[in-house]
RNA sequence: GGCGGGUUCGUCUAGGGGACCAGGACGGCGGGUUCUCAGUCCGCAAACACGGGUUCGAAUCCCGUACCCGCUACCA
């Protein structure tokens, strides 16, 4: 058994515990199995995998299962699967098979730390007390830990008291859990919450004592709430679910953890996440907590949705649908090729993919015939409307019109001037009519992507 | 309370002694495009927490103060 390294080490002529090692980059990140996923948690994962990605590291996913009351079954596979959907991919875990240092669940290693509490009993680096083991502060010079965000971190000795390693019930606490595991996964990098900055002093000290060399940190700043408290359930939407739910694409969102914090070196908003693996790094990171912006999210989902092409979009819309709501997904995907052209003027007024069907629903077997007071808000005379209707009728009925909207566009614009009317009058009742709308895409388009037959169907039907 | 971290437009941020009467983005407001809603383009308002230093010169360096967050659990 190796003497345990108590002794810090110099770096940059300042004595720290923790040092750059030259082993490929290991990062973890560690969720409790609560049921569902915090989105501060998945912003700090999103660090990690970025970071273990930048380096050809190695990202893993351990599970934090410590305490039993939580765990919620099936939680487990809740992380997994949103984390699948962000694109958060792992390369070591208890889902991996043939992963090198198992176990990645800590619910099954509690007889490893219980054992390891003990050695630190056998050295003398620890104590029992009340049936609990407690490791103990030793005297000595200021613990330096260097932070990647915040550079160099100093904790007296004296502020520190000894603290709990393996409660009575032998279950180990989470601060010692995380030290074994830092260990016993041979971590280089925890990049975690500024709310375990406090605690790194432990960390360092405890790894140490137990033969390890401490990793290097990156303390992440924590998300907030309007208000600026922490992120909470109450206030905000914290859950990653909602926004999966919600149809914010996960580029969408990733792209929008990459802007807080860190910015692009050409002040860049919108770009992909190979470009953030190309410019990221830590010493351009903020330590300021950054307030959850909703509004921006929003923004960038719809400057994302717009950068796809109408196929793909049309594809990530279908399996979304096929999802959240049967009876869209069945309409949507019963005609694909008319879909995409749907889709290609929907595209611009989109938001979420949430925002589609109802913005769109008239293009399918869901049309709504206006009221009558909605129409007469443009054309008030009966006798007018019905005339004009009718013309309109002649019109798009001739078998050589063209239906094409440069064709549509001139001759209805003919039609209208000739009756009277004007665009406003004349094609916010056409829209009305064939739509059910007054909000859709521009008219013309809208007439030649629903087809002659839908069109004059709905003109034909409608009676003032 | 002690300890640790933080503080530039409402929000995300650029800036790190003179290039800053502080730049970009979201949001807001106004306008152009137009048959609506969007999109897009143009423009406007909007910030260096406070007080002392250091300096010819400070958003930038130093010291205090205030406020916010975290840790201070046999929670994670």
């Amino acid at each position: 058994m190796p003497w345990p390294n108590l002794f810090p080490q110099i770096y940059f002529g300042r004595m720290v515990y923790n040092i750059p090692m030259n082993s490929p980059v290991r990062v973890r990140i560690a969720p409790s199995p609560t049921g569902y996923v915090h989105v501060g948690n998945t912003y700090i994962a999103y660090y990690n995998y970025i970071f273990a990605k930048q380096h050809n590291g190695t990202f893993i996913v351990r599970i934090d299962d410590t305490d039993q009351a939580r765990h919620v079954a099936d939680a487990e596979r809740v992380i997994y699967r949103l984390f699948e959907w962000l694109g958060l991919v792992w390369q070591e875990g208890a889902t991996i098979d043939g992963s090198p240092y198992p176990p990645y669940r800590q619910s099954e290693k509690i007889d490893r730390y219980k054992e390891k509490a003990n050695e630190l009993v056998d050295k003398g680096l620890a104590y029992h007390l009340d049936g609990a083991i407690y490791f103990k502060i030793q005297p000595g010079d200021p613990i330096v830990v260097h932070d990647l965000i915040r550079g160099e971190v100093v904790f007296e000795r004296k502020n520190l008291k000894d603290f709990v390693i393996l409660k009575s019930n032998g279950f180990p606490t989470y601060q010692f859990a995380t030290c074994v595991d830092e260990i016993d996964h041979k971590i280089t990098h925890v990049i975690r919450g500024e709310d375990h900055l406090s605690n790194t002093a432990f960390h360092v000290l405890a790894i140490t004592a137990l033969g390890g060399t401490p990793p290097m940190y990156a303390h992440m700043p924590l998300l907030r709430n309007t208000d600026e408290s922490k992120l909470s359930k109450r206030q905000g939407h914290v859950s990653l679910q909602w926004y999966k739910d919600e149809g914010i694409l996960p580029d969408a969102l990733k792209n929008f953890f990459s802007l807080m914090g860190w910015s692009h070196p050409e002040q860049k908003e919108v770009f992909s996440e190979d470009e953030f693996i190309t410019h990221f790094t830590f010493e351009k990171f903020r330590s300021r907590a950054p307030i959850f912006d909703l509004d921006k999210l929003r923004w960038l989902n719809g400057v994302k949705i717009r950068e796809m092409d109408n196929e793909q979009l049309f594809n990530t819309l279908s399996s979304y649908y096929q999802e959240y709501d049967q009876n869209a997904y069945q309409q949507i995907s019963a005609n694909p090729q008319y879909s995409i052209r749907v889709v290609g003027l929907a595209k611009e007024r989109l938001q979420t993919l949430k925002d589609f069907w109802p913005q769109n629903k008239y293009f399918y077997n869901e049309y709504q015939v206006p009221t009558k007071e909605s129409v007469a808000k443009f054309i008030s005379d009966d006798a007018v409307l019905l005339q004009y209707r009718d013309a309109v009728i002649a019109l798009l009925s001739d078998a050589s019109l063209a239906w094409e909207k440069d064709e549509l566009d001139a001759k209805l614009h003919q039609l209208q001037s000739s009756y009277g009317l004007t665009p406003k009058q004349a094609f916010m009742t056409l829209r009305l009519i064939v739509t059910g709308e007054s909000a859709t895409p521009p008219l013309f388009d809208t007439l030649e992507v629903l087809g002659k037959d839908t069109v004059l169907g709905r003109i034909q039907a409608y009676l003032p």
